[in-house]
DNA sequence: CTGAAAGCGCTTACAG
DNA sequence: CTGAAAGCGCTTACAG
């Protein structure tokens, strides 16, 4: 019943040539006739005949996968990047695979030591790093071997890979974010954040500070809430920020799914937004524009920063790492307003 | 400067023992004593080796990768899919190859082929099939070849692909949310659909039509509008239905991103929700709670869908394509209401 | 242009 | 248990 698929030798058999000759024709390298290679394809096609990528790669072909890690595909900023990824990469003929770090150390070390197994052309890793760089140190460790054999790597966010990297503005982000709060007239103001451990958090609330600093605010005097980088986080953030600060009149979260649920507790307490207290968010998903009252947020490309980290992962090697910044725009919509009288 | 892996050999050599003995030692398989397994593993582990995946496949052994075709990754029903097919394949030690076939039949069929490619354990395509069986023969043919050889074929919503299959419950959760909103009192209902083409959309929408029969109204004689199945296809078709029957009570639409933009056209429109009309969804993503007003959908388990469509593709091939019913839940939240007396 | 041959890095019968 | 050897399905120098 298992019945064999075509191999190359059977389709060379078939068009009458040598197993070398339709080798080039497949892979559509130069040293053959037209002829010949336009009678291979003919067969080739006739007999369903797919060329088997294991052994392809193994005499020595480039490979032809890239693999991506992302913290969780569910949450949006990685759907999104994944999304440009995953564009660009059909678009080369490259095909993808794609694992959950869960922003846990180990399981990236078993990720990455996966698609090393897998010989992959090369690794592209998105998402925060941690602030504390011994956490990454083995991952760094199994990403250099993988690169002095002659494998690539891009990331984005990852300051200290020692690898091309696309760093997102966190930091200017945070800065026009507070900016606009404080023009605004906002000056108790409260913070939704996600861990500080992650170098995201950290660099978005310095650009804050540095903002609140020129305005003569200090950072260490307002509420900075801690907790799941979630909708479901933002929901409990903003309840812990409202019961301790009932005089808040703005609350500023880290990301736009935190925010998101700092919408749905305002609205569960029935403080209105952006009459009572303005909310902004961070990232610019998809969603957030259709939102109820349509998200402020800082826009960070996110689909074109998949591509782009694709891009680098696939140029060659170079003596230093690459960095490529992406810009913000800040967007201003429904959720800000200015304080109430 | 590009300095080779370790390879089997080498780590067989350091360790003073053969290469087939150090092969079953890495692969865990029997017929090596401990004592040599054990130190095979302890000088892999020193030297950095990783198994060549190409290799062990071409040799014979199992493939560990399986490859998962979704219409668009970026689309929150596949994401919370491609989700739980994530989780599942690393709990496994699988590794996931994702595709786009962006709903087009000949994007479908080229990653089906970069999947046979690279001999992939089992292929998994999640989403809507089309109504014309004709559109999707080559797609069929090339997984019936994949499936000859061996390979293991599994799909979420594809009735016809001779294949195992979770269904969705699409006609039920049809009837079901056509009865509430029936129950509710409406009868000059819209539906915001995405293409009839879609067997998805063909589905639900005969479920919805079983329930309106029940209640003496047919599905013809009411506005059904055909729009791009997303947020912005939402948009438009709320101002379409408005504007050619500004006299609706409620505006069903066929997937929750499309309700999504039928949301935001009646509040641009100063339509208040549920008030003057009210809207439902379907799939239940996980911002619908979130939103305002939340909305009442159709809830499918589209992780535990992505789950299962793993699990079946895991299990040995039966003699007869197995189905597997998902049923559905209705999630009555606040964005429908009886209509205005 | 064309083809015979070596080799990629493993696994798995097959002997011992 | 242990190892020598064949073979998986390709690609790529190397000759002709």
């Amino acid at each position: 019943m298992t019945q064999r698929r075509a191999r190359l030798i059977d389709v060379a058999d078939a068009a009458g040539v040598s197993i070398a000759a339709a080798s080039r024709a497949m892979s559509g390298s130069t040293g053959v006739s037209d002829a010949i290679a336009a009678r291979v394809r003919r067969v080739a096609g006739e007999m369903g005949y797919v060329a088997n990528v294991h052994a392809r790669t193994l005499a020595g072909g480039a490979s032809t996968t890239i693999g991506l890690l992302v913290h969780e595909i569910g949450d949006p900023y990685f759907t999104e990047i994944a999304g440009g990824v995953l564009r660009l990469g059909a678009q080369q003929g490259l095909t993808v695979q794609i694992g959950h770090t869960g922003r846990d150390p180990d399981a990236e070390l078993t990720q990455v030591r996966a698609l090393v197994a897998n010989r992959v052309r090369a690794i592209v890793i998105a998402g925060s790093g941690f602030v504390d760089a011994a956490v990454q140190a083995p991952v760094k460790a199994e990403l250099q071997a993988f690169q002095a054999g002659g494998g690539r790597v891009a990331v984005i966010g990852r300051h200290h890979l020692g690898a091309d990297a696309v760093l997102p503005d966190n930091h200017a982000g945070g800065r026009s974010l507070a900016e606009h709060l404080l023009a605004l007239g906002h000056r108790r103001i409260a913070f939704a954040v996600g861990s500080r451990a992650l170098t995201t958090v950290a660099d978005r609330l310095a650009g804050i500070a540095e903002a609140l600093a020129s305005a003569g605010l200090d950072l260490d005097d307002l509420p900075v809430v801690e907790e799941e980088f979630t909708r479901a986080g933002g929901r409990r953030a903003t309840h812990a920020i409202l019961d301790a600060h009932p005089d808040v009149t703005a609350i500023a979260a880290l990301n736009d799914d935190m925010a998101i649920g700092v919408l749905a507790a305002l609205r569960a307490r029935g403080v209105s937004v952006p009459g009572e207290v303005s909310v902004s968010g961070f990232d610019d998903v998809p969603v957030a524009e259709y939102l109820w009252p349509a998200l402020t947020t800082v826009r960070l490309p996110m689909a074109e920063m998949g591509e782009q980290v694709l891009e680098l992962a696939l140029k060659p090697a170079s003596s230093r790492p690459r960095r490529r910044l992406t810009g913000h725009s800040l967007v201003v919509r429904d959720s800000t307003a200015a304080p109430r009288g």
